[in-house]
RNA sequence: GGAGAGUUGGCAGAGUGGUCGAAUGCGGCAGUCUUGAAAACUGUUGAGGGUCAUACCUCCAGGGGUUCGAAUCCCUUACUCUCCGCCA
């Protein structure tokens, strides 16, 4: 959420930089001061009601101490005159702030000044590529081929037991699921994260913490006996470690990994390009998440890059960055970069990392702050990304790495199968 | 699921109608001492709104009520803990 006082400093840069979203922002900022003005002087005539009828209250205290009774009973009514006053003033104050509050969910981050203006992923920006497309034998196959082939995932089973979009991984299928998990977390932990167990279910204060509400609702798998909603990623519960934190400054930066199952209604996105492990209901993911100083969030947002970038190099995976456009960058993020590794058995791009710089936009929802050096609280930056997404990096491996033999294991995953080929 | 107890500042924890935005301890910050640090001692230290700055207002889990006046009394919701039940 954007901070008032930010917006009225800086409207015209809100407004411009919310254009590269194609978001017409100038309303609604408009609005959003407007109704600021009118909270601030309602606020104003409230708190000098109330000033008022706390002075005469304490006297009514005096008089009825000293005795004075019939003077008493006189200032009462004058309190509760004020009163009225006071409840008018307090019910229109409340329903500026609350509007208020609508206003500002309605508004999403402004993008960093380096991000370019778009519509759509059409307009993103490849900045970076890596790696060698490798030449697959003749009769190569697409990854749900591979699968049934060699019986390491089975999505009839998922069909049955739950549903589309519920793979059942088996036999070596399974164990590379659990090798992939443990092998990113390791990464992480070696790079100075610390892994968090977290849990698969959080409450409603959490979703609005991090944004899932108030308008994702639909995409979120809820159980509505309990109120509970399951994580559709692990930045759910694991941004929300810090919803309501003070920090001190010496705390700063933060780093926490965890490995969490994600579900995802994905209502209404079937259709082409989802065929086998690339659009699930239930994957697995590993994330990555910062909470930092605002000096060095784009440093750390760096950092993020390169680790990220390390992973796949030595996963000898084809890989590109790319810049995402205003258009495509999440609601609440200033700044995101896709990673994208290409399958070569299906000859595209396969989106496995999203990094992104939240700046103070979730803070500021959470209350994250931390007391900086001139004692004053101050909002932190969240930054956050996968390292990795399971479907796609499995797909990527298994459709890259098909020989006439079998399926190779990258060789810094063998310590963690067991094995080097599925055959 | 049943019964009971609780929820107070960064943390722990007192406070049962006005003198309470709140004792005390820990932690944080500053200083004294020290070559430096630790220890000790001294001072300081809740959050939000508002103001040029004061003033002032709000906040003792959330919401509602009683009262001239509520952390304190009542209702309600959520959560936590203990015991019982169930259970991997």
């Amino acid at each position: 959420m954007l901070q008032v006082p930010f917006i009225r400093d800086n409207k015209e840069t809100v407004i411009t930089g919310l254009a590269k979203r194609n978001f017409d922002a100038k309303d609604i900022v408009e609005e959003v001061i407007a109704l600021d003005d009118s909270r601030r002087s309602l606020q104003t005539k409230l708190d000098n009601t109330l000033a008022e009828s706390n002075v005469l209250s304490k006297e009514i205290g005096n008089l009825y101490k000293t005795g004075k009774a019939a003077e008493a009973n006189q200032l009462k009514e004058k309190v509760s005159a004020l009163k009225e006053d006071s409840k008018t003033l307090s019910d229109d104050l409340s329903a500026a702030a609350d509007k208020l509050q609508s206003l500002l969910y309605q508004l999403p981050n402004v993008p960093h000044e380096s991000v370019p203006a778009g519509k759509s992923e059409e307009d993103n920006e490849e900045i970076y590529s890596e790696g060698s497309i490798p030449e697959l034998y003749d009769g190569a196959q697409p990854h749900w081929e591979l699968a049934k082939k060699y019986d390491i995932i089975d999505f009839e089973l998922g069909n049955k037991i739950a549903g589309a979009g519920f793979p059942v991984y088996k036999g070596k299928g399974a164990r590379l699921q659990r090798a992939l998990i443990a092998y990113f977390l390791d990464k992480n932990t070696d790079a100075g994260y610390t892994e968090y167990q977290l849990p698969h279910l959080v409450n409603e204060a959490s979703c609005y913490g991090t944004g899932q509400l108030p308008d994702k609702e639909g995409q979120m798998y809820h159980d509505s006996r309990d109120n509970l909603y399951l994580i559709p990623t692990a930045e759910v519960p694991g941004t929300n470690v810090f919803r309501d934190v003070l920090l001190n400054e010496s705390e700063l930066p933060i780093g926490i990994t965890g490995y969490t199952p994600c579900f995802r209604r994905e209502a209404g996105s079937y259709g082409a390009h989802v065929r086998g492990l690339n659009r699930l209901h239930q994957f697995d993911k590993v994330e990555i998440i910062r909470v930092e100083h605002p000096d060095n969030s784009y440093k750390a947002f760096d950092g993020m890059i390169e680790h990220v970038k390390d992973i796949l190099r030595e996963l000898k995976l084809p890989f590109r960055i790319l810049r995402l456009c205003g258009g495509d960058t999440g609601f609440p993020a200033a700044m995101t970069y896709d990673f994208e590794l290409f399958s070569t058995a299906q000859d595209r791009w396969l989106e496995i990392s999203s990094v992104s710089n939240f700046e103070t936009y979730q803070a500021n929802r959470l209350k994250l702050r931390f007391k900086n050096s001139d004692g004053k609280n101050e909002l932190a930056h969240t930054l956050n990304g996968s390292s990795l997404a399971l479907p796609r990096v499995l797909a990527g491996i298994l459709e890259n790495y098909q020989t006439e033999k079998g399926i190779e294991i990258p060789e810094a995953l063998i310590p963690y199968t067991g094995f080097s080929i599925i055959d």
